[in-house]
DNA sequence: GTCTATATCAGGATAGAC
DNA sequence: GTCTATCCTGATATAGAC
C-alpha cells in the first residue's frame, strides 16, 4: 500500500528521470505527484530531503532489479551471471531508466560537489568488487589486481555506455553488443595472463 | 591580445570547470572576470549565449591541444599516435580538465535536454571515426564494423573513466594505466578476427 | 564599452486555515 | 495531513549615466 511519502517518492523518481536531480523543481514534483508543494515541505523538510531519499528509494530498487531471480530457473553459469550483471543495467525498462539517469546526474554532480564524492566512491567500490569476483569466478588462477583492472574497465565502459544510451547516441541493443564485446574481450585477455 | 571577449571567455572556462554548465553563475563570471554583469549581457546578449560561445570556445582549444604537434620530432607510429590521442584526454592540466568537465557537463544535460543531443552526437560520432580510422592503421585487415565497435567502445571506456577521475574516484595515472590496458586488450582482439 | 543601480522573475520555503 | 496564499531569496536581465 503506497503511502503518500512512497507516492511522492515514485513521482520524484519520475521528474528526476525527466529532469535531472539538479532540474528537479519543488513545484513539478508537487504537481507530478498530485499534491501541494506544502505537503512536500511537510513530508522531506527540504528540496535536499527529498533529494536524498528518492536517491535512497531508487538506489533500493536497483538492488531489487539486480538481485533478483526466479529460484525454480536453472543456476546461471558464473559467465552466464556476470553478463546479465552488466547487463541488466543497460535496459530499455522505466526503473532501469530512472535509475541510470539519477546514477548519471550523481556522478556529474560529484565533480563540482565534494560532499556527494565519498558516497559515489564508496557505491563504486562495492560495484567494481561485486564484478572482479563474478570476473573470479570464470577465470579462476588470475592475480586479484588483474581482476580488478578489468572490473573497473568493464564498469566505467557501462558508465560511458550508458550515458550515451540515455543521452540518445546509441541505441540500447547497440550499447549492449558492444558491452558483450568488452566482457570476451577482457575475459580473452584474463585467459592469457 | 586578449579582448575584453576572450577574456570574458577564459573566465567563464574556469567558472564551468569549478562550478559546471548548470552551476554558472552570471554573478559569479563576472566576479571571476573582473568586470560587470551588465558587461556581460553587452557582450553576449544573455547566459544562454554565454554558455553557447564558451562551449565553442573549449572546443577550439581540445581541438589544439589534441592536434599540435612539434614538427621536428620524429612522427609517431600509428600505434603511438593512438594511444597519443586517446591519453591526451587523461592529462591533470588546467586546459584537459576544463575541457573533460564541460565533455561531461554537456553529456549530462543532454540527457535531459532535447537540443543538446544533436550537436553531441554529432561530436561524438566525428571523434569515434577519428579513433577508428587510428585503429584501422595499426591493424589494416579487419572489416570497418569491428573498426567502429572498437573506437565506440574505446571512447565511452575513455568518457567513463574521464568522470570517475574528475569526480575524484581514481587517481589520473590509475585511469592511464587502465586506458593503456583497453587499448592493449581491443587491438589483441582485433588482431585476432 | 563599461559601470551602478534596479527591475523582474523563478523557485524554495512558510503561515495559517481546515 | 493537506491545502491556499504568500513571503523571501537568489539570479537573470535591463535602464541610464559616464
Amino acid at each position: 500500500m503506497a503511502s503518500r511519502s512512497t507516492q511522492i517518492l515514485e513521482a520524484a523518481a519520475r521528474v528526476i528521470a525527466r529532469r535531472g536531480v539538479r532540474g528537479l523543481r519543488v513545484e513539478e514534483l508537487a504537481a507530478e505527484a498530485g499534491v501541494s508543494t506544502a505537503l512536500i515541505y511537510y513530508h522531506f523538510k527540504d528540496r535536499t530531503g527529498v533529494l536524498r531519499q528518492t536517491l535512497e528509494f531508487i538506489n533500493d530498487r536497483a538492488e531489487r532489479y539486480t538481485t533478483e531471480r526466479d529460484p525454480d530457473d536453472p543456476p546461471l553459469s558464473p559467465r552466464e551471471e556476470l553478463e546479465e550483471t552488466l547487463l541488466l543495467e543497460l535496459q530499455d525498462t522505466v526503473d532501469v531508466r530512472e535509475n541510470s539517469s539519477a546514477w548519471g546526474e550523481l556522478r556529474a554532480s560529484a565533480v563540482f560537489d565534494e560532499v556527494l564524492r565519498e558516497d559515489l566512491a564508496r557505491a563504486t567500490l562495492v560495484w567494481v568488487q561485486e564484478v572482479a569476483a563474478l570476473l573470479g569466478q570464470v577465470q579462476p588462477m588470475v592475480p586479484a589486481s588483474a581482476l580488478a583492472a578489468a572490473a573497473e574497465r568493464l564498469t566505467a565502459l557501462l558508465e560511458g555506455l550508458s550515458m550515451r544510451w540515455l543521452s540518445g547516441g546509441i541505441k540500447i541493443d547497440h550499447a549492449r553488443e558492444l558491452m558483450r564485446g568488452a566482457i570476451d574481450a577482457e575475459l580473452a585477455g584474463l585467459g592469457q595472463v
